[in-house]
RNA sequence: GCCGGAGUGGCGGAAUGGCAGACGCAGGGGACUCAAAAUCCCCCAUCCUACGGGAUAUGAGGGUUCGACUCCCUCCUCCGGCACCA
């Protein structure tokens, strides 16, 4: 190594500090700046700050949207690309448990070592616009959105059952319990009724469907949206309980197989079951709704599992033919779907069929199945039989009759069902949002004003639920807890606090102004840059985020508050980045530096020389396979790190990490390096010449298809084409006699926002001016992107048989004739006469015999 | 079970109706060097070859087409999501 050689380890930091001093990515606010340029709102998935750092897999994201933002900027838009912390949480609250510190301090911690990793990796964000979740400058507004929400009726208070934890003493999300335990810890956990708030997100399920038309979503995830919020058409229908003056409404999505009902099913916690059982019946059903209430949801609703049931002595009128059904009870119903009862037709569900055929209920077939069908209940389509006057109908044409003659009579209507709930949005937690709300002593539910917001979040010695299962919040004193409200009336604070969601669903609007002190964003901000134009990040996010972001959105777009229906235009989920484990016959998992690996693919434990196997898995701890950033820039610097998380392959899908690409990456940055420095002297290359770029026409073509390639593959997020063919430059860059400056300059400037910081020194030394980050994107010149001589193909039944260089505007008759007077055709024509020619122009000539 | 996505050299991948394997990694050979590293040049799917070339090959099988990795049908494998939602 020679002292002027590629060197990332002094030109990094160097160039980090001036972007920082100069503030290069400062994003203008003032509506002066703003006017009269494009904008752009590229937009990453913020962190949760954990305690573990940065990994590999993060800044996959962060580089793709960095490297467009800085392409955006050279094309002179106005670009907003910020960075913030989603920052309260769990994790924060159990290591301040364990480390005696506030949860406010290991937050602090977290982000520091995530906001120094994610600086070292030359990110061009506008860090005056960092946010964090749990600071109260931002929860006042999470706070304040609340309020609006509670303003519409969309925030309500409800006794619902909830998985609560004992041994934590708090209740977790369905996400958190599998197996009826706590997936962390293995503590069982129970379901229990409690007063908890919920946000009627159910009111906004059909335009939650309907928009998703509006987006450039990766389809997948508009389905999982769609599955998720899960819709389905059908018709209430209102069933007489035989001998009593009582009725109860089912919903069911097959109207048409009513003459098919041969029994109900209620869900064991339906309000009638205590009503109507008969005193015979009694014990066996309280035994039943008591097990069947103890167990969690999932487990409940196990599909494999076998139907269990009982009967409850009390039978309903079938409305269309007057038929004494049994009514039974059965965890298969779930009382938090539709009405929580049902109309059993086992010839036509699989389901019912299973029920009755465990329990000897009759099954009549409405719909005529075909004669080859050997199945049990048929789903299929059909002619109605043994349905009175819909027999022969098809079943689109038995649902339309049958709910008018259920509407006629007032016995039922037509309905859209949704799968989506409201959202439980309460946790008995410390490290979250505190409500806006008091309960005032005589039992009302009271909305602070706007100006006492913040509620900020007590100081107290213990994080966890009191003794007698109230949340930590309770543990405040009354100086916190006890309010006196303006109109004199004493009243407890709300002592839940909001999900760590709630953070998440607003953050991008608190980007566009996020040290406004009046409002959450100004009207201007939010007009000029919403929508964010592109939202890159891990699939992960498919449902739950980004359907409460939405929901929030379009509850803050009725409220006037932002003028877009959608807060995303346009969303992209990178895959995850994976990497080898190594493993031996036991299982034991070695971390890389204890392996060796052969040429034959034999891999060793260096120690033993024991045989092992290796596997690409997720990264995680416990493999010994995480692959720190940190770790990466010491060795071969931050471009190449950028370099090889873009070139690695596709950016949508996972793919493995492999330190050997990086090396190669880093070469392709020395040989750039090379072509500007001369690492003997440190002087200036001396091929480089101030002739025009014509002087090199070869290189010049090479050029401006670079050009024109990363332009367009940055753009569409082909970040590993556009390196392929910058790679392809510069090797015949570095194989040419002399090199014009004009075609090193142009060539800098497309790979400045891939490897910023040596584009950023070679370009001051070749005395250019300003920063590289400031200078205009290039233009492919369209002319000299094509060649003067095209190679065409020739083929002969489809196969190539040889390839002549023609003019690139040879024409259809003049390839043709070329291509027959070859001299291989000709050799294998043998004289026949082709039957068939096909030319396709500039590409190739296939001569069919 | 249902709904998505994907299967291409030793490895990551490229080509989305027109030259399969761009670019990179690994590997082989050579130049430079006292030597090594670095660098530069060449080779590198498989099989056959009289060294001109030929045959085979994109998970498997079939189809459409002058021509298929690409479009259609059937199947296999892997990954992700949902899963008693009436």
């Amino acid at each position: 190594m020679t002292d002027h050689s590629y060197d990332p380890a002094t030109i990094e930091p160097k160039w980090q500090r001036v972007w920082q001093e100069r503030k290069t990515f400062r994003t203008p606010n003032q509506p002066a700046e703003l006017a009269g340029r494009p904008k752009f709102y590229i937009l990453d998935m913020f962190p949760y700050p954990s305690g573990a750092g940065l990994h590999v897999g993060h800044p996959e994201g962060y580089t793709a949207t960095d490297v467009i933002a800085r392409m955006k900027r050279m094309q002179g838009f106005n670009v907003l690309h910020p960075m913030g912390w989603d920052a309260f949480g769990l994790p924060a609250e159990r290591a301040a448990v364990r480390e005696s510190l506030h949860p406010a301090e290991i937050t602090a911690r977290n982000v520091d070592t995530f906001r120094r990793q994610i600086q070292r990796l030359g990110f061009s964000y506008d860090w005056d616009r960092e946010i964090n979740t749990s600071s109260p400058d931002y929860y006042r507004w999470t706070q304040w959105i609340f309020l609006k929400l509670h303003e519409r009726g969309l925030a309500y208070m409800a006794d619902v059952p909830v998985n609560w934890c004992p041994a934590l003493g708090t209740v977790l999300a369905n996400e958190e319990v599998k197996d009826g335990v706590y997936v962390e810890t293995g503590d069982p956990v129970e379901r229990r009724l409690m007063r908890q708030w919920m946000l009627r997100i159910t009111a906004y399920a059909e335009r939650l469907l309907d928009d998703l038309e509006l987006v450039d979503w990766p389809e997948s995830v508009k389905e999982m949206q769609r599955n998720w919020i899960g819709r389905s058409e059908g018709a209430d229908v209102v069933f007489r309980l035989d001998g009593r003056d009582e009725t109860f409404t089912v919903f069911t999505t097959r109207p048409d197989t009513l003459f098919g009902a041969t029994y109900c099913v209620l869900a064991p916690e339906h309000p009638l079951v205590e009503a109507i059982t008969t005193d015979a019946q009694r014990d066996q059903v309280r035994r039943y709704v008591t097990e069947a209430i103890g167990t969690t949801e999932v487990a409940r609703s196990d599909a494999a599992k076998d139907k269990t049931g009982v009967f409850t002595g009390a039978h309903a009128v079938n409305p269309v033919n007057g038929e004494r059904i049994p009514i039974w009870i059965a965890d298969y119903v779930l009382m938090s779907y539709g009405t929580g009862a049902i109309m059993a037709v086992p010839g036509q569900d699989q389901r019912d069929w299973d029920f009755a055929v465990a329990f000897g209920l009759p099954i009549i077939r409405t719909v005529e199945p075909p004669p080859d069908f050997d199945g049990q209940a048929y789903l299929g389509d059909g002619p109605a039989i043994n349905s009175s006057f819909l027999d022969g109908l098809t079943i689109e044409d038995a649902k339309r009759r049958i709910i008018d003659w259920l509407e006629e009579r007032q016995l039922g209507r037509r309905k859209v069902q949704y799968k989506l709930r409201d959202w439980l949005f309460s946790r008995q937690r410390y490290w979250g949002e505190p409500f806006p709300i008091v309960h005032a002593d005589d039992g009302t539910v009271v909305p602070l004003p706007e100006d006492w917001l913040p509620v900020g979040l007590p100081a107290i010695d213990e994080y966890r639920p009191t003794e007698d299962g109230r949340p930590p919040l309770a543990r405040a004193g009354d100086d916190w807890l006890r309010v006196t409200l303006p109109d004199g009336r004493a009243a407890t604070r709300e002592t839940n606090t909001m999900p760590q969601w709630a953070g998440s669903c607003w953050y991008y609007l608190r980007f566009l102004d996020p040290n406004n002190q009046r409002e959450a964003w100004s009207a201007e901000a939010e007009r000029y840059w919403m929508p964010v134009d592109l939202y890159v990040g891990g699939v992960e996010h498919a449902v739950l985020h980004l359907l409460y972001a939405r929901f929030w959105h379009k509850v803050l777009y009725d409220c006037g508050l932002v003028h877009t229906v959608e807060p995303f235009q346009r969303l992209f989920n990178q895959g995850m980045v994976l990497a080898y484990s190594y493993r031996d016959a036991r299982g034991r998992y070695y971390h890389p530096s204890e392996v060796e690996e052969y040429e034959d693919g034999r891999v060793l434990a260096v120690a033993t020389g024991e045989a092992l196997t290796s596997q690409v898995e997720k990264m995680s701890k416990s493999k010994l396979n995480v692959v720190n950033p940190d770790e990466v820039i010491d060795r071969y610097g931050a471009d190449a790190m950028r370099l090889y998380e873009m070139f690695m392959g596709p950016l949508e899908v996972q793919k493995p990490w492999q330190m050997k690409g990086v090396e190669g990456v880093n070469r392709f940055l020395q040989r750039v390096w090379r072509l500007v420095v001369d690492e003997r002297s440190g002087e200036l290359n001396l091929k480089l010449t101030d002739a025009p770029a014509g002087s090199e026409p070869e290189l010049e073509r090479a050029l401006h298809k670079t050009v024109q390639k990363v332009t367009e593959d940055t753009a569409t997020l082909r970040m590993n084409t556009a390196i392929a063919q910058m790679m392809i430059f510069v090797n015949q860059a570095t194989a040419s006699a002399t090199l014009p400056r004009d075609i090193t300059t142009t060539f800098l400037r497309l790979l400045s926002p891939y490897a910023p910081h040596i584009c950023e020194e070679l370009w001051q030394r070749l005395d250019e001016g300003d920063l590289i980050a400031h200078a205009r994107w290039p233009i492919h010149n369209e002319a000299l992107c094509l060649d003067d001589m095209v190679p065409i193909v020739i083929q002969v039944n489809g196969k190539k048989r040889d390839e002549l260089q023609v003019p690139k505007d040879a024409d259809n008759a003049t390839l043709e004739r070329l291509a027959l007077s070859s001299e291989r055709v000709a050799k294998l024509l043998e004289g026949r006469a082709p039957r068939r020619v096909i030319v396709v122009a500039g590409r190739l000539v296939n001569i069919v015999v």
